[in-house]
DNA sequence: CGCAGGAATTAGAGCGCTCTAAAGCAGGCC
DNA sequence: GGCCTGCTTTAGAGCGCTCTAATTCCTGCG
């Protein structure tokens, strides 16, 4: 930067403003500076930058595993927020362990970011609340009751209700549930479900079969079914994976999809959409969350304001695996037809 | 620090010392500082530190598209080395544009990060020399020569002779390609088949169908193959996606897979292992060239050694959409059984 | 012609750390 | 006791920038 002053002939603080394109700069100056900028090959250096404005127009991405779909397109959606505004992103992957994740955040703010997104984390309460003191923070998919953090949350109530919406309008009764176990999202899709069925006076044809958010749960629950005798006339994945494992245990044993039993995912990921699986699914915007936490981020940083909650409402995506229960379409032809 | 410092009544540069766990510090002063540190809440100041040591601890990714799962496990396998070694990742994707790569590429500069990996970049070859004599710079996934740039390439020429070896073996003649267009990989897959080809005696035998790496390219594939009237008796499609359009388009005309073609794709992404698939493909490293790359770097900065360029097997995965050809079947039966 | 007042420019003090070189402090040997 | 050796500790000068406050330069108006 001196260099390039005592090239320009200007003083080391109008070269800041220049670079900083700061108004109250004369043109003539301006460009003196731009050009023995471009002569020397000059590239501010973000550490200085970052130390002496006490900002960095950066922030920190802390999700649970990269290679996940599902995490990844979340933290696309933060990136394409970030890259427009200009700012960068610091991006740490926990692995799946609470402990590298603790690890990761530490590293983040050591980095003075100007705030932290926490996606899905498996962390204690009380240690992010101990970051959210220290930085902006926001919660993406997880919510923490009386910490003072923003959150984006998916409507997981709403989502599931649109499933049991969408079957029972098809004239579906006998809907079981393969579940997604502890992992988040799980526990509310089949609470959700269970009070779901019971208020649209389904209680009885309720049936959960435990499993976790993986393709071999949904085979597993496939040979459940399958082993049980009797089929329900749909099945509620909780989600695309669980799905994908139910659709190739039912193929497999000569069951058609959706003739003999409808399947509906949850999540709306790639392979949903393949017209291989054409699979009816729960879409999440995930892109949407991403951009979200963002934004929040950003205006929690600037304005002084109480924590908000965002929940974003999924929708759902009909595609080929679902479909009127044989039984009920001869019932509901005419009688006398 | 200077706080710490007082607290423990020692001298800032010792507490830097502890705080960089360098030897040479008595044992006693240490945990002096370490309380004194814990008391007061102290975190280190990254932005500081870079700009004194004049090195980060942090390396810059650019990718292409944090949303494709292919990149996205490259980027997977730098973190998962990265957060062994204790570096940072700051990563940006160029959003499939050449410009914006350029823009996050001079970002990360301006960072002074410790070297930068460029996973499959658009942008042009001088660009990236440029670069790649500031800071050590490793190209992932694209080959440029006459660079001083170390590369992590696959082997695409072997991963085409490992399709072609299976399909062969199991009996197969009238081999067909859907090509990749002119992305990576696609050209190099696509000359070495009908150079494979030729040097199988099967060279009349070749027959490629212009595509993209697109689901929708395998469904336009599947339908030319169908109009054509006869099919070939195996299809090397250029990616996985290319190839579950083509399942789902023979699938929906009641072609069999593989009794009356077989398929093979290309990547083993998600979607190949799903039982509903069970897709035979070509298994790309994608972890491992993440490692690689952030090792190549690494090293690359510490000697000074001339660039490297490494080449990494792909591995074929036999699933179930290999089989021999039903003709050949007849055939090979003994004459007078 | 002089001066108020706003715009443009600059001096200089940090930001929080590392690094070099020098100082302090033991112990061991002649 | 003096002095060398090797370890531990410290002083102090930056790293490359921003920021505040002060200074200089205009322009217009009484």
């Amino acid at each position: 930067m001196e260099d390039v002053a005592r090239e320009a002939g200007v003083s080391r603080a109008l070269v800041s403003l220049v670079m900083r394109e700061r108004p109250n700069v004369s043109a003539e100056r301006r460009n003196r500076v731009l050009d023995a900028a471009a002569r020397l090959g000059y590239r501010p250096n973000a550490m200085a930058r970052g130390l002496a404005s006490r900002q960095t127009r950066t922030v920190g991405v802390v999700l649970d595993d990269l290679r996940n779909p599902f995490f990844a397109e979340i933290a696309g959606g933060v990136e394409a927020l970030a890259s427009e505004l200009g700012y960068q992103l610091l991006l740490g992957a926990g692995g799946r362990q609470a402990r590298r994740e603790r690890a990761v955040l530490a590293a983040l703010l050591e980095y003075r970011v100007d705030g932290i997104i926490l996606v899905s984390p498996r962390m204690p309460a009380a240690q992010i609340a101990a970051a959210a003191a220290e930085t902006p923070l926001v919660l993406v998919g997880r919510a923490i009751r009386n910490i003072d953090v923003d959150c984006v949350l998916i409507d997981e109530e709403h989502g599931t209700d649109l499933v049991l919406d969408h079957l029972v309008e098809l004239g579906h009764e006998r809907i079981a549930h393969v579940d997604g176990g502890r992992a988040p999202g799980g526990p509310q899709r089949r609470s959700r479900y269970l009070q779901g069925m019971r208020a649209r006076g389904l209680g009885r044809n309720s049936r959960v079969i435990p499993g976790d958010f993986t393709e071999e749960a949904g085979t597993n629950a496939a040979n459940e079914l399958l082993a049980a005798g009797e089929l329900p006339t749909a099945v509620f994945a909780a989600n695309d994976m669980v799905a994908a494992g139910l659709l190739g245990g039912l193929d497999r044993a000569g069951v058609e999809v959706p003739g003999d039993v409808s399947i509906v995912g949850y999540d709306n990921i790639l392979i949903a959409h393949l017209a291989h699986f054409s699979l009816t699914t729960i879409d999440q915007p995930r892109l949407e969350m991403g951009r979200l936490a963002l934004q929040l981020l950003l205006d929690r940083r600037d304005n002084r304001r109480p924590r908000e909650v965002r929940l974003l409402e999924p929708t759902l995506v009909r595609r080929s695996t679902t479909g009127p229960p044989r039984a009920t379409v001869a019932v509901t032809l005419p009688p006398a037809a």
